[in-house]
DNA sequence: TGTGATAATGATAACCATTTTCATTACTGT
DNA sequence: ACAGTAATGAAAATGGTTATCATTATCACA
């Protein structure tokens, strides 16, 4: 439960943009890794606040948007609710598959997929970067 | 231009849902189907005030909901800026394959990707009822 | 080790897209 | 024509997120 490589993505990618330390970034990022639930800025705001009740919600928004800048964590959007945050680092690249009754969902990947959108995008002329896929259905649970 | 096959579809949903007509609607919905363009809610209501200039915004929003009620538009999230509306009938399903750079974007359909889709689903329990597929990446023009 | 430059913080105001409220107006079936 | 109720427009409210700003903390270097 150390997250020390973690704590060196932040660290290294802080020293290389003329950055300064702070604790409450430490704070906020194990608050973070200690969870692998997908956690909106306010919701994570209330862990930190456990450890850190001085802490500011700005200050969690400013930290979250730096962990998707130095790649520990990615926005995900699912609706028009609060943008969710989930890991990057050590966490295979995966889609979401999602419940439109109980709301839940699975991360899921197809590999056969992934290759045909490489395809289809070069078929366009496009050098594809990365994609978003969200499937939406009625999870197994909630069909009975 | 008369769009009597997208009008008659909002009337039957207006009539079956015990709604009651309106002009402001009407107005809207020849001002979207007009532009093949995916407009903003603000996008739209500019241009329906060319007409109407007495029209409220809150009726723009109020009624792009309707059309996407009844099966005439559908929400398209791109990103964090505001929600934009795509025609739906008349139109095959598509994805979108959009340009970092120049924020242009395509709209692309793979039936291979399609069905993939519906494999992993299946595969998972889930009973697939739609899914939105969003490829990034740099466009030809754009890598030049 | 102190110090100056500057990044980070927390509180709060501002922002912006969207929704709600509410008094008024417009449909619609009888 | 009338009663009932949906629709409207203006404005306020909402909710997530970002900007502002005075203060505090960090850090390279003297």
């Amino acid at each position: 439960m150390a997250f020390e490589v973690e704590q060196k993505i932040l660290d290294d990618f802080v020293k290389n943009k003329g950055l300064k330390h702070s604790s409450q970034r430490k704070d906020i990022l194990m608050a973070f890794l200690r969870t692998e639930k997908h956690l909106t800025a306010e919701e994570l705001y209330s862990l930190v606040r456990k450890k850190n009740p001085a802490i500011g919600i700005a200050t969690v928004y400013r930290t979250l948007k730096l962990f998707c800048d130095c790649g520990l964590s990615r926005e995900l959007r699912l609706g028009s609710e609060a943008v969710r945050y989930e890991h990057l680092y050590g966490h295979e690249h995966h889609d979401h598959l999602v419940c439109l009754t109980c709301g839940d969902f699975i991360e899921v990947v197809d590999p056969e997929i992934e290759h045909l959108q490489e395809k289809l995008a070069r078929k366009e002329g496009f050098t594809l970067q990365g994609h978003k896929l969200i499937m939406y259905g009625i999870c197994q649970g909630c069909k009975e």
